[in-house]
DNA sequence: GTTTGTGGCATACCGCCAGTATGCGACTGA
DNA sequence: TCAGTCGCATACTGGCGGTATGCCACAAAC
């Protein structure tokens, strides 16, 4: 039956409530199982291990973040424009726990960078990345280093100014002046050159 | 008797060899004692718990660091020179795993951020700071933003670029890449404004 | 319409490991 | 020489990830 699919998702979305309050350490599997109605078996039945778990719920997260910031991304003419727009957009979905605990903080740890690397291209990491190559090709800014070097740079600093709003005093003011940090490092991409 | 300093160094020494190895979860106290050649007795006689001699650990790595960074800052005359020396010396470290691992990866999610974030401010974190410091100081780049957010973003930029020199097919020449990407950024803090 | 799978779980159990309780010799000061 | 403390070792407990097994609903086979 497909009662399956409902308890599966059922599962993924308890796991990531979890995860996302406690962390992947100090959430256990038999919590998880009863926040989703369910015993520990079903999550043996549905998934590998717990391991497994979070790699769906890292999954899950990732997939709403991406559909939410392509839809706040309405094309606009000046690309610095456009630029800042998405900068603003991912500083703003960086400040949802789940995407900050599951994908930037933990991800690495619990999946190992590999996997975590290999996990990112398809999703958040892959829309900063084609992001720059669009601004690349159209001349925006220089290439210089290849494009997924400049792209694994620039979302490092996305992830630790999102962690510093995320932990300020005042998370409005500070996330303008992140905003603004950001913009200005990306101003140096312009007029080429390497010396 | 001082038996005790020497046993609890073993033990952190030991300590940062299996987190650097396996992780903080894969690693389990008694192997941690049993590599330093007492019990977990001992370890318990010196720490309150894994978590405080993951800490230990962790101060033990990044004391190592700081020491041999500040070592290695000759003070170059031009302020660029010893930015971009600042940047090379600092990408080098982030090779060696015990850094790598300890500190930037499993660090925020052992201690949590918050502490994370505070014992980071009087080690390498500290160092890059201070560092910026001086530049905004001596008129090199322009502070715009405060100087506290803008190397925290720079130290995300700096952690990333080392994950993923590490994880390169070809490290050698992805630490040139990376080293020209932070560079150009960075030259994006010159000619002040904020629009 | 009984038999034989098979999917979708639940229940029971095991081993590992962080943490605790306790014991115990060595040394030290009174 | 006796009390006290430091520096550890040994023994035990509880929680949790993982596994083994059982059970029921349903479906195809004949």
């Amino acid at each position: 039956m497909e009662y399956s699919e409902h308890t599966r998702a059922a599962l993924v979305e308890s796991a990531i409530e979890l995860f996302t309050e406690r962390g992947y350490a100090n959430s256990s599997l038999d919590e998880i199982a009863k926040r989703a109605r369910v015993t520990k078996g079903a999550l043996y039945h549905h998934f590998a291990g717990k391991r497994a778990l979070f790699e769906a719920a890292f999954e899950g997260v990732e997939i709403g973040v991406v559909s939410r910031l392509s839809a706040e991304m309405p094309g606009k003419r000046d690309p610095w424009e456009e630029l800042r727009a998405g900068l603003d957009a991912f500083l703003r979905e960086c400040l949802e726990e789940p995407f900050r605990r599951v994908v930037v903080q933990e991800g690495p740890v619990v999946l190992g960078y590999r996997r975590w690397y290999d996990l990112g291209e398809r999703y958040t990491f892959g829309l900063v990345r084609s992001s720059l190559t669009r601004l690349v090709e159209n001349g925006t800014i220089d290439s210089g280093s290849p494009v997924d070097v400049l792209a694994r740079v620039v979302f490092g600093g996305l992830s630790a100014g999102a962690n510093t709003i995320a932990n300020s005093d005042d998370p409005k003011r500070t996330s303008v002046e992140v905003g603004q940090a950001l913009e200005r490092l990306l101003r140096g991409l312009r007029d080429g050159g390497t010396g």
